[in-house]
DNA sequence: TCGTATACCTAGGTCTGCTATGCACAATTC
DNA sequence: GAATTGTGCATAGCAGACCTAGGTATACGA
């Protein structure tokens, strides 16, 4: 993965596994992997922090999973203020994608 | 302009304009904005120490216009490097966009 | 038992973009 | 001809975000 183009693009890619039902840390990093063809690696030390801020900012909120034994998660689930967000960030993200592609020359057909 | 997802791309922007033909400070920033439909605004305190740190790394190389009157002008022109570092960053780009589209469900038609 | 995978966390460094500021000349407007 | 706007370069210092590297701990297969 080239991280260069990476940041500011972390949150709105785990706010998007998360509004798609209640994930953990781990899980995330896999399910970005996963559905980027392995393009994603995050990173744990841009992972947690990025998961903490957005906790303290309201997008999402987070619980650790009630049982006894075995290894803990931390379970994040996103609020409205996070689907909020969530809208902006990924017209936003097109929108920035058309401006490169403009600049690069690149004509991006079927994205609106 | 939503400068979340800017940050790594300032640089590509700069060498793709530059790549085209000697050009400016000044007037990179008009033609980015342009490019994109008026989407980018590079704010100087971003464009003058990325062409400084460009010319250290060796992508651009710079001359003052000879001009014995007027305003003058820092002229950069992209170098071999420059050339090869240019297409390396328009491949990863597109390797990215299509990353963060998989992962937020978008399908990227006619974009290889 | 040892290595690998799972699972969380943080300190500190680095990089990069921004605001704010300063300097200077040109062109236009009043 | 004075004031404003536009053109043009530059830097200091702040803030944000990603990374490396390190720490802790459980589960499981070889």
């Amino acid at each position: 993965m080239d991280s260069r183009f990476l940041s500011g693009s972390v949150e709105m890619l785990i706010l998007q596994i998360a509004s798609e039902g209640d994930t953990y840390g781990y899980a995330i990093t896999q399910e970005a992997e996963r559905r980027s063809g392995g393009y994603f690696e995050l990173k744990e030390g841009s992972l947690y922090p990025a998961l903490h801020r957005m906790e303290r900012r309201g997008l999402l909120e987070s619980f650790w999973e009630a049982k006894e034994t075995g290894r803990r998660r931390k379970f994040y689930r996103i609020t409205a203020e996070g689907t909020r967000s969530l809208e902006v960030q990924r017209a936003s993200w097109q929108e920035f994608v058309r401006g490169v592609n403009g600049v690069l020359g690149l004509e991006a057909h079927g994205l609106t």
